[in-house]
DNA sequence: GAGTGGTCTAGACCACGCA
DNA sequence: GCGTGGTCTAGACCACTCT
């Protein structure tokens, strides 16, 4: 008699999930080095290859950093590493942009229709707003707001100024990992908004980047539009 | 008394090396079975788990499609699958488009400067420029120039019509993969070609989309300039 | 049942970083 | 020189596909 059969899950991607778990509850925090591979062999019962194969895939989600002679880290979202890893804008001349801020601010208040709908919660959830600028050699080129529940980040506001990666400050001060983004790009025209924090005239051209973040878990938990003026920069992507 | 240490290289790169190589001269064609791991062990004189490593890259690259139970074949690029895996456009509500053309045109002549800047060409290489305009629910919503050098797909306008995604139709016929494209994107104003191409009206928004395509090999074969009405659709992608 | 890719193990050795 | 991750091997067994 034949009971009904699970699923077949090979040994390393529970090996995986296992550590997933530990890290996202914290057991070793980011930039921490975990136990090596041959130890964690031995505590989880199986062979190292095993924990190799396991290791690859979070490597692969960028959830730990192998450095050969030293050791395995849990990923550390760096300020180089984060603003270059979602900033997709580059200059004219195809050079990486290096994001700086300009007139921020940030308030609390009910979040709008279109971040709610985005991020799956319900219009006026109370949520944390943040404007600003951003400035390429002085020049701004792109406006953003960006919308996060305030249940998954309280008290943003004490925390300004705001570092120019928001994710760096999620995983630090929130333990919160963003591991992915969705973004989505139209064109639109300059609306008075735009022009005011931009130095654009109405009706130019504007490039806008809907964004929404999501975390090693699942979980959406930060919504973003940019709106960027294209004849300063432009956005560079590689698909393969 | 030591020579010169050569940089270090893994075997398993080298035998991946060795595959691309074979693949790209014919040896195997796409959709082609290739010989098991163990014949591939044997053959080159180093063990299975050697050959799955290089495996394990030459599928992460889509190179190979490996199908358990039956074995390794050369990847094909279908219809299906080459259109999804470039073409980013989505509906308003986030549907995937399948992009069927209308009004196609192809005609050989000089290549423009902004096509040959991109390819690394000089300017007035002969090159084919196919013109078509994309429509989704027969309403058009981007009008594409595509512009490939003539010497790299010779009598290329004697495949009309051209399929949908012309990356099944280089590979086929000319045994040339594209693995990746380097696409850069822009907001623009409508002109008067986009006007009449696209049923707008001039001064409205557009999503200009410029794209090169590389093969494995890395030489850049395909230019293309988009423009896109994204009040029909807009540019959809995951970072990670 | 035969053959293929996929998993898992155990052990050896290599390249790297650091003290 | 030691400990780490990275490579390479050899062999066993599992899951899948087709005959």
């Amino acid at each position: 008699m034949e009971t009904d059969r699970q699923p077949y899950r090979p040994l390393y991607t529970q090996i995986q999930e296992a550590l997933v778990r530990r890290i996202v509850e914290g057991e070793w925090r980011p930039g921490e080095l975990l136990p090596s591979e041959q130890a964690l062999a031995l505590q989880m019962g199986v062979s190292q290859g095993t924990i190799r194969k396991a290791m690859d895939a979070l490597e692969t989600e960028k959830i730990i950093d192998r450095r050969q002679g030293k050791g395995t880290f849990v990923a550390e979202l760096t300020q180089e590493k984060s603003v270059y890893r979602f900033f997709r804008l580059l200059r004219p001349d195809g050079r990486r942009i290096v994001p700086t801020s300009g007139n921020e601010t940030v308030r609390l208040q009910p979040m709008g229709a279109r971040a709610a709908l985005a991020l799956g919660l319900a219009e006026g959830t109370p949520a944390f707003e943040v404007l600003r600028t951003r400035l390429v050699d002085d020049q701004p080129v792109a406006f953003e707001r960006t919308i996060v529940p305030e249940k998954v980040f309280p008290v943003l506001d004490r925390h300004s100024p705001l570092p120019n990666a928001l994710f760096t400050l999620y995983q630090r001060e929130y333990g919160i990992n963003v591991v992915s983004t969705d973004e989505r790009l139209r064109a639109d025209l300059c609306d008075e908004q735009d022009a005011a924090y931009l130095g654009l005239t109405q009706g130019a051209p504007l490039l806008e980047i809907e964004r929404v973040a999501v975390t090693v878990t699942g979980e959406r938990v930060e919504w973003r539009l940019s709106r960027c003026n294209t004849s300063l920069c432009m956005y560079g992507i590689t698909l393969t």
